[in-house]
DNA sequence: AAACCCCTAAGGGAATCCCTTAGTTGTGTT
DNA sequence: AACACAACTAAGGGATTCCCTTAGGGGTTT
């Protein structure tokens, strides 16, 4: 905490407007204070490394690094400064990509101001936040999760494969490609389709555009 | 005009951090003034009709009804009401979806304050006004836009088999659905692949992701 | 060793893809 | 009225992919 007992939160996020909307709310609140706005992740990650900060908050998506990034280089060096993400999404797997990088808290953008300033105040005790509809989501996730133990465990060959088929490759030109069989092609795509529950070429794809970790 | 002299704005954006952010930064100004705000599409579309509104800043991604189709519906009754978009996509795809549901403007949620309130006083006058990455997107585009015209024209017909395919029919379930022939289903799916320059299904489940007309 | 997963691969029938050809309808043009 | 044109319909036929079954080799866990 800085000498005039405030909360120090730095802010990344790439839209100045979204950025001055929150930085005038936290003003309303007389025991927290804006130091730092990043414009970038690239920038986030160095003020948040090098600055003295209570709060990091960012975006998930943004130039330079994507918050997930961010979060993992600061949590390197600063393992309790807690980070809160600010996102549109409430999609399960920007969810999850964000607790995997070490979220305390994810609120959505649409959150109401309370929410925001309730969010900063337990992140500052130490503790996680996320907002209702995350919380639901987790409880609902949890409740079936426990049936289907889900979660889709793709191979490193699989990922391959299904790299090449989103760039529209044949399964002859991924046979060559990899030096395998055609038909060992169709093996890795059809466990592809059963693993993510299509029904087809199509459900893959869909289930694909969904996924993050193709787009590294 | 209201009384006072004022530019009177209509604010529609779901997300309560951005429409704080818009308001504050319009108090600052003694020219223009927030009259309403709408947090989702039928709302903003409902005040836009029956209120007497100057400018309608209007959020493309918003629930209940997009901005595409709020401007669609607002320029019925009030044709000459000046319509800013204010989106975070600048993709070709939303800014022409835009355009042709009548916008007067597109600004990017990234633009700079004083872009934002440029915008607002240029409408108001009876201009359109786009960012500076829009005009630089629209210039490219007519440039090389001039040799290929492209712009992939989907029939009624295809776009209603391309919904099926999405659901993951298979060409028989199609074909039944629609009580036509498979033969005919094919070639349909065919063409959907050659208008959208695809290799295979995947570049067309790809596309499809891209669109927004399938997303009403 | 047994059980298990991953990667590999083949056989064979069903479905889809891909290309060609073509009839019907509606719409707009001359 | 005659013509052009695009949309929708459909079939034939070869190439490819899908789908299911079976199966061997390599690695890890119990």
């Amino acid at each position: 905490m800085s000498k005039n007992g405030k909360i120090k939160v730095l802010i990344a996020d790439d839209h100045q407007l979204v950025r001055r909307g929150i930085v005038d709310l936290l003003a309303t609140a007389d025991d927290i204070e804006v130091i730092e706005e990043a414009i970038n992740g690239a920038q986030a990650a160095a003020l948040a490394i090098n600055e003295e900060v209570d709060i990091l908050m960012l975006d998930i998506n943004m130039p330079e690094k994507s918050g997930m990034t961010v979060a993992r280089e600061v949590r390197e060096v600063k393992p309790h400064l807690p980070i809160l993400f600010l996102s549109m999404h409430e999609e399960p797997a920007y969810v999850k990509a964000a607790l995997q990088a070490g979220a305390n808290g994810y609120l959505l953008k649409n959150c109401s101001l309370e929410d925001l300033l309730d969010a900063v105040r337990t992140l500052y005790k130490g503790n996680n936040y996320f907002s209702r509809e995350i919380t639901q989501l987790a409880m609902e996730q949890f409740m079936d999760g426990a049936k289907q133990a889900d979660e889709v465990q793709i191979t490193a060959r699989e990922k391959q494969i299904l790299k090449l088929i989103l760039q529209q490759y044949s399964n002859q030109e991924i046979a060559e490609e990899l030096k395998i069989s055609v038909k060992t092609v169709e093996v890795h795509k059809r466990n592809l389709i059963e693993k993510t529950h299509s029904k087809n070429i199509v459900g893959l794809i869909i289930w694909a555009g969904n996924q993050d970790f193709l787009k590294d």
